[in-house]
DNA sequence: ATAATAAGTTAGATTAATCTAACAAATATA
DNA sequence: TATATTTGTTAGATTAATCTAACTTATTAT
């Protein structure tokens, strides 16, 4: 089994092998905040335990079996999101953090517990998608509202990125998955999208926050 | 905030010195399943913590901080085992090695909202005290089975030792917190006991498993 | 194409947790 | 009480994860 800290590793190549498919040295060390050395040590250990390429100088890539373990520790973390949203209501700008911590809990009865619980659950409460035990993931293909056009009626299906403080946005705002926004007009010079919600009111949306959230048109 | 490993000694000494007010470097090691040096070298740091008392070739105690600490380390793994047999359905036999490792969840959120939904419960799935925030443990004043008189009616309130084993047995013979004993005889030779069950069976219990029932007398 | 910059690597050190071997102190026993 | 046994301590090594300083290889830009 590998070591809470080599899974925080495991993972973080793994989202970041999906946004780019190489993955440098440099990059890795910026995401788990440890220097250049210790990331490029670390590559190389994991490289020794069969979870992924390394070459001097070259960008390492996950093998199959380090994809699988990434999948499954993402695996573990959305189910305990659901989890945590769910069955003991947490918030979803909530749940992440402990997660964060849950999801290196050794013990597969715990995890499947919780998912029989919740009913096998494929979607977290930020609308990303739940691997399966094999560590596979279902495709889902959102668009983002940045890219609608005036006039078009939308279903918030998931988020792009589910950072606290646009989460914390997103409730002041009441919109939440499933909200329907309707784009009244997309301002000019700044890009900014009028929105009209469900409530009948009408809110302002910075382009910045159109691009983290993910859609489908209805 | 202390390290796992370190939570570890301090629940292991803890759990030491209720039995025995003096814990020993060597009784320490057991518990942990180390060697005598890698006791003491803890011993040591935990000293610097100001978790313990420490004098060379002296038995440790804890400080104020140190019980306080570890009655809330306790406190974790009793609310996971309540939460784990109530809310997921685990039997009381498969709660332990579960709460061991969620105990070191680091968000007193997660283990207050647990409190919660359970109902801010005072005893885990054994009959064992949860303490309270503040580390306090209610006195609970249990006899042992095997000091009981034949003729005498008790309920089984909580176990000496929660070991798999036990529980298991326990299982089998459908006896469970709650369950009414009737103390039929006792066996002269080696002292084992014949019990009468609620569901008006007849089962033998010998010496060793009275000795881990507590009970109260009806 | 060469110099400047960025990226990656080596070397050597540190901290936490562990070990074994060897020795010292305390306790128990004959 | 003197010796044997148990208990505790020191010293020195190891592994995982981290750092900084210095160096090398690649990439970019003039």
């Amino acid at each position: 089994m590998p070591t809470q800290t080599k899974e925080n590793y495991l993972k973080a190549i793994y989202f970041l092998s999906q946004e780019n498919i190489d993955v440098s040295i440099t990059e890795l060390s910026k995401k788990m905040n440890v220097s250049k050395p210790t990331a490029n040590n670390m590559a190389k250990k994991m490289q020794e335990k069969g979870w992924l390429f390394y070459e001097k100088y070259k960008p390492v890539k996950l093998t199959i079996k380090g994809k699988r373990l990434g999948a499954l520790i993402v695996r573990k973390h959305r189910l305990t999101e659901m989890f945590l949203s769910q069955v003991m209501s947490f918030g979803w700008e909530e749940v992440h953090d402990i997660a964060e911590e849950i999801e290196h809990i050794n013990s597969n009865l715990f995890f499947d517990r919780m998912d029989e619980i919740l009913g096998f659950p494929t979607l977290d409460p930020h609308g990303s998608p739940i691997p399966d035990k094999n560590g596979k993931v279902l495709k889902v293909n959102y668009l983002n509202l940045s890219t609608i056009k005036p006039g078009q009626k939308v279903r918030l299906c998931g988020l792009e990125n589910s950072s606290k403080d646009l989460l914390l946005f997103l409730n002041k705002k009441k919109i939440k998955l499933g909200s329907v926004l309707s784009i009244l007009h997309i301002e000019k010079f700044d890009n900014s999208f009028e929105i009209l919600l469900e409530n009948n009111s009408t809110i302002l949306l910075t382009f910045d926050v159109c691009l983290s959230l993910l859609v489908e048109e209805i």
